[in-house]
RNA sequence: GCGAAGGUAGCUCAGUUGGCAGAGUCCCAGGUUGUGGUUCUGGUUGUCGCGGGUUCGAGCCCCGUCCUUCGCCCCA
């Protein structure tokens, strides 16, 4: 049997409901902060992403799903959306024609990883993105917009996590003392750490060795490395945030995989995801459009894992519809009365009712426990009678109640 | 890329020291020819993940491999 590649899914009606009931959400939220969703290609041309996302981190380096096509360029499945999104902004210049820009995206992504609960090669995120301002009230804008959207979803236990990284030259210069740091206490440090010291510091301060966390307990912390201008950011993102009861807890260790992140970053964590327990983050981002060859653009934005979502939802019983409702189940005796109860569906669809026919033909029993599995709200009864008359028998499946009218009767029939 | 557990009917799983592959559920048919949701009776369903090996005989033991799950790494 040929099976679905390593790390893909599919996802089958009984999973789409509860998709469809999160990407309704995702339409909702958006719409009220005024954003309008962005669709790019799944795949770009590699220096989209490995120019962005930082050519040491192991997304570019061992994650993407890169290949040559028949041209000899050399093509990568997108692993993440904003990188991809800028490019599509600077090359259509968006933000030329908007100064401020407000996009929303949702679809499928690709990371060459080792599948475990959470986590897939193919993937989902949502996200937004808010180009064009600098200020700590867009960061708070997309704050509040994906802690509207995870309380929409029905989802309490989470924790918003909140650091900022100031300008590029503070996070350099808050990397060059962390490293210098690191090195004094290397020796305290895990294999995996001491790789991390030196392809990505800030990873280290992540880490989830115990030795780790108590050699990592006196690092230099970023806070202090803020120039006024940075702080001040900070503190203006903070208080919208409190403005509006949105709970958050600085967490100076927080950091973000991907290079292009500067001022606010954020992460949304819940311990129902087992180690994969974060489920969205994001923060500012003010260099990447020039970094893709665009005009100099101060932008912020978050993603968020659908799947890890949707685990979620299943882990507090949130949504369980198996099926869609169906108006009304055309039941006809027999067989002679088939194309009359077609007719009468036709008529109903007409009318907006969602009508199902026995394509099967089967016995008059049958098709009514049919009608009860498609949780029909009404039977069409035909028989001879009521062909030949040009009526039919309507019951409530609920009551039990039913009469016989005719069709012009029915086409009036407030269901 | 590293470490651990698992894979038996569509689904959830049982299967003893190696001896005819099972249960529940779902599905299908029927309960005397125009009424469902509950119920009763009967029935179908298998590459025991795949490929080798050991054995008179393998779902069970051994080796390999694929996939899933859990942890590390990384990330959403």
């Amino acid at each position: 049997m040929i099976k679905a590649v390593k790390g893909t899914k599919d996802l089958l009606p009984e999973d789409l409901f509860r998709w469809h009931f999160a990407e309704e959400k995702f339409r909702e939220v958006t719409r009220s902060y005024g954003y309008n969703e962005l669709r790019t290609p799944i795949f770009e041309n590699t220096g989209v992403f490995s120019r962005s996302i930082g050519e040491e981190s192991d997304i570019v380096n061992k994650e993407m799903y890169t290949f040559k096509d028949k041209g000899d360029e050399s093509i990568t499945l997108r692993p993440e959306m904003t990188a991809a999104l800028v490019r599509a902004c600077v090359e259509h210049n968006l933000t030329r024609e908007h100064s401020l820009l407000r996009l929303w995206y949702f679809g499928p992504f690709f990371r060459y990883e080792r599948p475990q609960k959470g986590r897939q090669r193919q993937f989902h995120q949502f996200g937004v993105e808010c180009l064009g301002s600098p200020l700590a009230s867009a960061d708070a804008e997309v704050i509040m917009l994906a802690d509207r959207l995870i309380k929409s979803l029905g989802v309490t236990q989470y924790k918003l996590l909140l650091n900022t990284l100031g300008t590029d030259e503070t996070r350099d210069a808050y990397r060059k003392a962390l490293i210098e740091y690191l090195e004094s206490v290397k020796d305290h440090l895990s294999e995996d750490s001491k790789r991390r010291m030196l392809t990505n510091p800030l990873r280290v301060l992540d880490s989830k060795e115990k030795n780790d966390i108590e050699a990592v307990a006196k690092a230099p912390i970023i806070l202090d490395f803020l120039d006024d201008a940075s702080k001040a950011h900070f503190e203006n993102v903070k208080a919208i945030l409190d403005k509006f009861g949105i709970n958050y807890e600085v967490n100076p260790f927080i950091v973000r995989g991907l290079d292009y992140y500067n001022h606010t970053i954020f992460e949304f964590r819940s311990d129902s995801l087992g180690s994969q327990d974060s489920f969205g983050g994001g923060g500012r981002y003010d260099k990447l459009f020039e970094q893709l060859g665009g005009a100099s653009t101060p932008a912020v934005g978050f993603a968020m894992g659908v799947e890890r979502l949707l685990i979620m939802l299943e882990s507090i019983n949130q949504f369980e519809l198996k099926s869609y409702d169906t108006d009304i189940y055309v039941i006809t005796y027999d067989d002679s009365q088939y194309s009359y109860g077609l007719e009468v569906a036709e008529l109903l669809r007409d009318k907006g009712c969602s009508v199902l026919n026995d394509v099967k033909q089967r016995k008059f029993k049958t098709q009514f426990k049919e009608a009860d599995k498609y949780k029909s709200r009404y039977a069409l009864i035909i028989g001879e009678d009521e062909m030949l008359n040009n009526q039919v028998t309507i019951k409530n499946m609920a009551t039990g109640e039913q009469n016989k009218i005719s069709l012009n009767e029915l086409t009036n029939y407030k269901f």
